[in-house]
DNA sequence: AATAAAGAGTTATAATATAACATAAATTAA
DNA sequence: TTAATTTATGTTATATTATAACTCTTTATT
């Protein structure tokens, strides 16, 4: 039996070949950057790169490694600027509620990030949260209120640490 | 006419009468504290009451001055305790979006804080999200997750500053 | 090549939050 | 009602997250 599984339930599944996704990632925000004529210098690429590879939300200051191991100034601004970058840009979203950053598995529809979080693993993964957008516009218009930005994030235990293995 | 408006529109129209919105959370604070047999200390109750006199949300540091003027000590840890006692009991809420506390309207009822939050005036009305948090659980359900905090923030423009009448 | 614009280097510091230990007050047990 | 215990607060120090401001370099435009 093949059981097709969607990006992200693969993110609940540490053994998936991680590495297909973040060559994918990558692909992707290169495409995305030439076909906006940004540019996706090396320190961008480096930045979403490690991002992708670390499988859990990464803190700003836990990229600055990184950084400094291939020889580019490690600086807080410097990460924080190729964060706004690739947040504008709609590469990575910021959780909240974690003070971190993670890939964004679909970059090319514009759309905000809902996740699910795991207190255990600390592993977040986005959710499709159609239904949950239209509910909050749905009350956001009942209150005249025109809304912009959303974040929607949900803390609890993800299926592997229910599991007792932890990620 | 009469119109009802809920107390969420309320927050929304900074004409309205709202030393009786402090009075009533305060009292509802104390009952609340007094039926768990908790402490409703002076420093507690001139947190909230600080926090319920701003119409916005209030980052921490925002609360020390209260704090000193009322002859209190009014280092972090002070007002950051008496925050982790309040959102423990439901009597605020943290909005992570802005790293700010508010109050609870409605601190009985167990529940998640979603909130509006109006990028131009930085006042924020907590909503009902019953629809929002069933379509979350929903989601998470599906992936196997189990859900137990939920944090929704919608970032947008309310009514008044829509009609050039910023709060 | 000259100019302008965008990105990155660098130093300093702001803003938010917590650790760790000491003291005081309130509650409970003896 | 004192002693023991728990809970709350005082206090100092520091961790964590994020940005300001200015310089220099690289890339793109004229």
């Amino acid at each position: 039996m093949v059981t097709l599984m969607s990006e992200s339930q693969l993110a609940f599944r540490p053994e998936h070949d991680h590495s297909g996704c973040i060559e994918h990632a990558l692909a992707d925000a290169k495409n995305l950057c030439s076909a906006r004529n940004l540019r996706f210098t090396p320190i961008r690429e480096l930045v979403l790169k490690t991002i992708w590879q670390s499988h859990k939300p990464l803190g700003a200051y836990e990229l600055l490694p990184a950084l400094a191991e291939a020889g580019f100034n490690s600086a807080p601004p410097t990460v924080y600027r190729a964060l706004d970058f690739l947040q504008e840009q709609g590469l990575v979203h910021r959780i909240a509620l974690l003070n971190a950053f993670i890939g964004c598995p679909h970059p090319n529809d514009t759309h905000e990030g809902s996740f699910l979080i795991c207190k255990q693993c600390n592993n977040a993964v986005e959710i499709e949260a159609v239904g949950v957008s239209r509910e909050v516009n749905k009350q956001a218009k009942l209150l005249g209120f025109i809304p912009e930005q959303q974040s929607i994030e949900v803390l609890g235990i993800c299926p592997e640490c229910q599991r007792g293995n932890p990620a």
